[in-house]
DNA sequence: GCGCTTCTAGAATATTATTCTAGATTACTC
DNA sequence: GAGTAATCTAGAATAATATTCTAGAAGCGC
């Protein structure tokens, strides 16, 4: 990290200390993936994108699929971070299950690229060797949202579910659209999308009145 | 179809009609998705396991894609036709909305196979040269829904959104749930979620009370 | 049967991911 | 600050895989 980068004659960034030859790995690949997607960015790409050599790319990730699940992982954490941000420091349940919806999607808009490449690997069929690690991330997310909810579920002011039923509720109808929004209907007002959806699951949320 | 099938003395099927060879690699393809994923399933398996030649395989369906594309559709008919027999009869509005979702979670608990390859390739990066035929076709479906809500939501039974909005409240939390099931969480009680999130989308598409 | 189209086969080719080996750089120890 | 072990980089060689191509078989209308 401390060492000098120097540019070299070719123009190649041939000196890049280790931990920024990775990250410009990922850089690169999350470059590509916005401009041909996932089954189009090759390894080559990879190695002319971001001045890499194979050798290296295989050293830092192991395979291609490797590079997809490192940048899997970083732009998780980069979303789990701003939800947490909105829903764990709010005092009531309407602002905090509100928040998670409203937040995802504005999170997706200022980050179509990386939203879009979470959609093409979920559901986890090219990163399917992957899969446990995955579902543990995702998991311990969900339970700290969990544990947020429990004294307003305890109260009455969120419906009592199984655990499991919350996150279909709760994330299901916001992912619906922001895989529409992403997958070639940008047109659609993403605003009125965050009020609409939000209102919505605070209606599913409510415990039945009769 | 009229052709007589001769069994050869290799066990092969050389002489299958056409639309029945077509239909085999199909089949072929789809024992292969369920049994190792989409990423596995290779040209040379279908092959082997259709009993078909590659150059049948090309003239048939013109590139790998080209099978999963076949196999996409005839799996939407499919799914498709339940969910319209489930919803389109129904004279109230709470049935039809429930029926949605309850249909589908059933299609998906029937079908593993075939709604896990779905899943597998929505959002379209695999499928990606045929995401406008794949979206009109969806279109098509999801106007015929929306024509059948037409009266329940003139007469306030269900709430008044852009027509976007729906498909996203209606088909989300299913959604949702059905990845997880699918994707490794099969002892999740899928009787229970269906009541459950059929309750949840009905109470989503309340007219607010206040 | 004749000519045309459709279909099948599988070898040849093209594309792409991965492995391998040699060498450069860095980090650590004395 | 020289020695040395670990880490990192390069790119050629290899392996895995999709696609194209050519020759011919089978169906089909006349």
């Amino acid at each position: 990290m401390s060492k000098l980068v120097i540019e070299q004659p070719d123009g190649s960034n041939r000196d890049l200390a280790s931990a920024e030859r990775r990250s410009a790995i990922l850089h690169a690949t999350l470059e590509l993936l916005a401009a041909r997607g996932l089954h189009q960015t090759k390894i080559a790409d990879i190695v002319r994108e971001s001045g890499a050599s194979i050798g290296s790319i295989y050293h830092h990730f192991g395979s291609r699929e490797g590079v997809f699940y490192a940048l899997y992982i970083e732009t998780f954490e980069l979303c789990f971070a701003e939800l947490r941000t909105a829903v764990l420091p709010s005092t009531t349940a309407r602002e905090g299950i509100r928040g998670l919806a409203d937040t995802y999607l504005r999170w997706v808009e200022q980050h179509p690229a990386r939203a879009t490449f979470i959609y093409d690997v979920s559901q986890g069929d090219i990163l399917r060797s992957f899969l446990p690690e995955i579902a543990a991330f995702k998991g311990a997310f969900y339970t700290e949202i969990f544990a947020w909810m429990q004294p307003f579920i305890a109260a009455g002011e969120i419906i009592a579910l199984p655990p499991w039923a919350y996150d279909a509720i709760m994330m299901g109808p916001a992912h619906e659209f922001a895989r529409r929004w992403l997958g070639g209907q940008r047109e659609l007002p993403m605003a009125a999308a965050r009020e609409i959806i939000a209102d919505s699951i605070w209606r599913a949320m409510q415990p039945a009145t009769s």
